[in-house]
DNA sequence: CGGAATCCAGTTCGATACTG
DNA sequence: CAGTATCGAACTGGATTCCG
């Protein structure tokens, strides 16, 4: 079921719940890349070298599901499907914000080990 | 590293690392805990009910080796270990606020699955 | 009391192949 | 282009046992 460092029950926390929507292995990268507008499936395939496309389209269906990204199907040939955030997606930016923040300010000295 | 949903690899992106930091499935509640002051392992043990001892060692070591909880051990017996947070751990704090609101103002609706 | 060691089931993930 | 299906390998976490 869910990829999440936390187990797939919901979480009695609210600090968990909000790990478990952000907590993904390949979340924060995608939320930053939607922070930046609306994307392709293949152009978040191509940004986030090293995800599979298995990878990519179950983190993005769990983001949906959350209710964070939404996901837009046009029908046509060749198949065109965009991602966005949604409002409350949106309203993740503070945190992941604090988050690169404190990424640089207090674990950057260890970067080049 | 982690189930920690993140991989073992040191992430280039801040966020990411700063998620490998707590992102560990006990890691925000052994925060709290410690939040509130210094804790035994056995005081850890009983306030996280259901985690195994396996599994709270390794989180503090985890935690430890990331410089955000101090282990302090007191050669007599019976064995007694003290946990508490660096003040690098200390800094963790306004984040885990920011996720613990965000998840009491949008995800509480939920709650009762 | 606070672990370490071992074993094992379940889950996750990557690689690969196929499709509308 | 944007997926889905399938198959193993690897990793994870739980239960249990033993130890200083």
């Amino acid at each position: 079921m869910e990829a999440q460092a936390v187990g797939s029950e919901r979480a009695n926390c609210p600090v968990e719940r909000t790990l478990e929507v952000i907590g993904g292995r390949w979340k924060v990268l995608i939320l930053r890349e939607l922070f930046g507008g609306i994307k392709r499936f293949g152009q978040l395939h191509r940004a986030l070298s090293g995800i599979t496309q298995k990878m990519l389209t179950q983190q993005l269906r769990e983001m949906e599901s959350d209710g964070i990204v939404h996901r837009e199907v046009y029908l046509q040939v060749p198949p065109k499907v965009e991602y966005s955030l949604t409002p409350l997606g949106e309203s993740l930016k503070p945190i992941i914000q604090s988050m690169h923040e404190w990424g640089i300010r207090h674990l950057d000295r260890d970067v080049k080990n």
